[in-house]
DNA sequence: GGTTAGCACTCGCACGGCAAGAGTGCTAAC
DNA sequence: GTTAGCACTCTTGCCGTGCGAGTGCTAACC
């Protein structure tokens, strides 16, 4: 859409008065920025309520930018906003925390990234799905209990006691550690059936279910080594917006951004590139969203696991202040990983040797 | 207190109005159900509220319940509830379901409590502290990665797949297993220290900072060992209550139980019992809860787990139907796991045996 | 003496009218 | 093309009013 330079700058002064104050902006409240008379303010708004950019609540109120408003603002006029060394300095501080888990690390990342925007924010980890078994370790610590240690793809380790009433003896575990390396490597879940375990029973020479058992095991690493998690944090901070102050759509939204199907309805991490994506009001596909907007990004962490992390909030949501800061922590998110000293595959989600801090 | 037999039955049908309706209730209002004409109970009411057991918003509203009056109904008149057929089945199935985590069983029966409640709920997990190791495994990978498993008290395994640049060999993961089970099994995280570290190093004849590496770990197991969990489950159904309407009101709420120092916050299961327990708004110490009250009760998982449940909601709660709920589903959680043919110890947070079905 | 009917009184609340203020669209002059 | 001026619209806050719910008190009643 062209829209001539003037009207470019009256819709970022509407934009930006808007987003500041929540309320309708008049002709006078921007004619001075401007050095433009108001009355010739009023007719490029009209001109722009026609367009479709501006809105008019009624007749004798001021506009509010449009979803397309805030489209061509988004995309044309806003100025790309820095932090301040202060800020930049608040997000490093709060990262920088010796972080145990990588899972830790998204959701701390989310709530300071709430914290800062003052606006909900998700973080969703897509755990990578490292569905393939590398090898078993079995370790015998007495008659009755084994630890079952099993190496995945990814460098993913998991590891359950078990106990079996009916004891078992030494010799007996280094049999079930051959015939599982042989058996079970290199498989996936559906590879595991009825025909797999029998024979390995036989191969076992067991009929106790002590076989079926730590094949059941593998079985269940398997099917829940997707680990995907959504974190919510500051969900209250919605209710500081006037366009929230409404009770009904304060739920509305509260209910949908805790609802137990997130998880399914976040954009697919391939969706999203690495620098932040504004999705405005009605752009985005749940209707739901349709009056709130969501600036998200993409973050990866090696290849142990990926993502998702952004914030929602009203149409009316100060853009150029929630990418910058999505932009950084998406950023420092990276930095974080690659910069720090973990040996490149991250053991088990954690590292390997002490960091040098 | 020693109120007359009347008074009891008035208390009783005011704040069950109340809690019903959320308006003051009039002296008519209930003077059919009593048999008395409003007058009297007008006279009554009258030194009910001297006696500080009820609360007028106005000299022409009707009364309210003070903290006082609902602690004598929750003490001496309400009827305990038992839970309808449909009821108790919903239960079941939604906590029958296979379940793999302790973890997602007790954030599963908070959404539950939540949902049937209405009002939020939130539960507590928290791990028996096994702070001590019992033994160390080492399971040689390659000539560059070892898997080092650690058992430690309660049946708890953990593990770490670590990296060493510098390479070693099979001999000298040995000597580590051998040296480490000497001098690291039966101690806490304080005991760990420079002198420690040292003189395992010289055991093994390391330099390489191997030992530190296994060190370090050991101490941030020890350390994290205390796995608190606070979920909180169904907070926007606090909106839905029109003491909560007030979106000031409503986010300090929210603000207090998404807080991150909630855990901190909350009763220790000791200080709680098996049956529902009923704290009404002041008796509360935060202030921030002053005026909601909390009905919550404490569960066992074997020796693995505890922790506490419960929901938060406004002092004008329908206490009778909450704690039969949470009595009901506190149970329930006691019994899935005595009755299900878990080992006695269940390993690791998951079964040993698949589960019959 | 406890209970009840009656009545005056209080108070919150919803309603309607009113004035103020903000903002517009249009016209005419620059 | 720009701007000053003006009539018009519409919201908002305010005030007074009437209504209704509920009380407290008194006097009569059983």
């Amino acid at each position: 859409m062209d829209i001539g330079e003037r009207k470019k700058r009256i819709l970022k002064a509407i934009v930006e008065n808007y987003v500041e104050t929540a309320e309708p902006v008049g002709s006078k409240a921007i004619c001075v920025n401007l050095g433009l008379s108001s009355a010739t303010i009023r007719n490029e708004m009209a001109e722009l309520t026609q367009m479709g950019l501006l809105e008019q609540p009624h007749t004798s109120a001021g506009r509010i930018p449009s979803a397309k408003g805030y489209r061509i603002y988004v995309n044309d006029l806003m100025n790309r906003q820095r932090l301040s060394l202060e800020e930049t300095m608040e997000i490093n501080r709060a990262l920088n925390l010796r972080i145990q888990q990588l899972d830790t690390l998204i959701q701390r990342a989310g709530t300071l990234l709430s914290e800062l925007t003052s606006y909900p924010a998700y973080a969703l980890t897509q755990g990578k799905k490292n569905n393939v078994i590398n090898r078993f370790d079995f370790i015998y610590v007495d008659r009755f209990t084994v630890i079952v240690v099993l190496m995945l793809d990814g460098d993913d380790v998991r590891n359950r006691l078990m106990h079996f009433p009916g004891g078992l003896d030494e010799t007996f575990v280094r049999k079930l550690s051959t015939v599982f390396n042989a058996a079970f490597t290199g498989i996936t879940a559906e590879d595991i059936d009825e025909t797999l375990i029998l024979s390995c029973e036989r191969a076992c020479m067991d009929n106790t279910g002590v076989v079926a058992a730590i094949a059941g095991f593998a079985i269940s690493v398997l099917d829940e080594s997707s680990p995907n998690h959504a974190f919510l944090s500051g969900a209250s901070h919605i209710l500081n917006h006037p366009e929230y102050r409404n009770p009904d759509r304060a739920q509305r939204l509260l209910n949908y951004l805790t609802g137990s199907d997130m998880l399914l309805r976040l954009p697919d991490p391939d969706e999203v590139g690495k620098e932040p994506k504004i999705i405005i009001g009605p752009e985005n596909v749940s209707k739901e969203l349709s009056d709130s907007s969501v600036v998200v990004a993409s973050y990866e962490l090696g290849s142990e696991m990926r993502g998702i992390i952004g914030v929602v909030g009203p149409t009316r949501m100060d853009y150029g202040r929630v990418a910058a800061h999505l932009s950084y922590i998406a950023r420092e998110l990276r930095r974080l990983f690659i910069g720090s000293d973990l040996p490149p595959p991250p053991p088990n989600l954690e590292e390997g040797k002490p960091r040098k801090e």
